[in-house]
DNA sequence: CGAGTTTGACCAGCGC
DNA sequence: GCGCTGGTCAAACTCG
């Protein structure tokens, strides 16, 4: 990918609105204290105001531009990556000589976590013929980044596994684990664990069909399995059969680590490093379509109001 | 003693 | 039909 495709998206958010404000009633101040009898003039008063007006006009207007740079810019990127996932998974399907495995790929959703590098989606319609079952079972395959010491075969998504078998496949030195729901007894869904050939230290978990009961709570997964550190899950996050791309698994040194990790970081930091952490939370922000959207909208809604003056 | 895991045996689908 | 392979079963084993 070409850099020159790369916007600066680092906003000048306005972290600090009422700093122009401050300054001018900072040098007012000063110049009272200087001349406490001379007063500045209505007008004056008036005139800085009109301009403060334009100036934040101005900015909105240059905030709506690179709005609008950014999100052609995300749009770009999205149908990239949509090009390369489509090529990827076309790969996938000509390099696979499994049975079942094909057919997989029919209503497959793969979802990357942990370092969010792998989320896709693919389907084929003319690769293989089609079993009915497999039309029916919802298949969801996630990956894992797992500390590579740590050879368990162990994907916490919060639901209740039980242990079937083992085995070691053609393609794969490391044996694939299979997993059923036993959360509820007649949940029909099944797992199945094996770490990544390409890269051991990462763990794929294919999920077949759908639960058919609801996701566990906390406190319910803490008694049923009291050795597994679970923590809560939303259960859109976690339902294979709901893909989406906030999958957020519990690894140890992972995002709730580091986020706890962060708000500490924050807590301990003097002013300047606060000012910093702002400007650098600002600017992943802006990275975030939604958040873009948003900011959008209030900008549009505000210049409305500003208008109005 | 019960629940979960391990592991060898068995079964079924597919290619040759 | 035979062999290979993936998936499942179930007895044996482990652990709390």
């Amino acid at each position: 990918m070409g850099s020159s495709a790369w916007v600066d998206t680092t906003l000048d958010l306005n972290i600090n609105p009422f700093h122009h404000r401050n300054k001018a009633l900072r040098t007012k101040s000063e110049g009272e204290m200087a001349d406490s009898d001379v007063k500045l003039p209505f007008k004056q008063e008036n005139a800085d105001l009109v301009e403060e007006l334009n100036r934040i006009k101005a900015e909105n207007k240059k905030l709506t531009e690179m709005l609008t740079a950014l999100g052609h810019c995300y749009n770009d990127l999205q149908n990239k990556f949509m090009e390369l996932v489509t090529i990827n998974s076309e790969n996938e399907v000509s390099t696979s000589k499994k049975r079942k495995a094909e057919c997989e790929d029919y209503s497959t959703n793969m979802i990357g976590f942990s370092n969010g590098n792998k989320e896709t989606s693919c389907s084929d319609e003319d690769s293989c013929k089609v079993p009915r079952e497999c039309i029916k079972t919802t298949i969801s395959r996630i990956y894992v980044r797992t500390n590579p010491s740590d050879n368990s075969l162990i994907v916490r998504d919060g639901y209740q596994w039980r242990k079937y078998g083992q085995k070691v496949t053609k393609d794969n030195p490391s044996p694939r684990a299979y997993f059923k729901c036993s959360f509820a007894p007649s949940c029909p869904v099944k797992k199945k664990v094996q770490r990544s050939a390409e890269d051991p230290s990462v763990l794929v978990a294919t999920y077949e069909g759908e639960h058919n009961h609801a996701h566990p709570s906390p406190s319910e997964v803490a008694i049923l399995s009291p050795k597994c550190n679970v923590k809560p899950v939303s259960c859109a996050s976690t339902r294979p059969s709901a893909p989406t791309a906030t999958i957020e698994l519990m690894q140890p040194g992972g995002y709730g680590d580091g986020a706890k990790k962060k708000t500490q970081e924050v807590d301990d930091a003097p002013a300047a490093i606060q000012q910093v952490l702002v400007q650098h939370m600002a600017a992943s922000l802006t990275r975030n379509p939604n958040f873009t959207a948003a900011l959008a909208a209030a900008i549009s809604g505000r210049e409305n109001r500003i208008e109005k003056w």
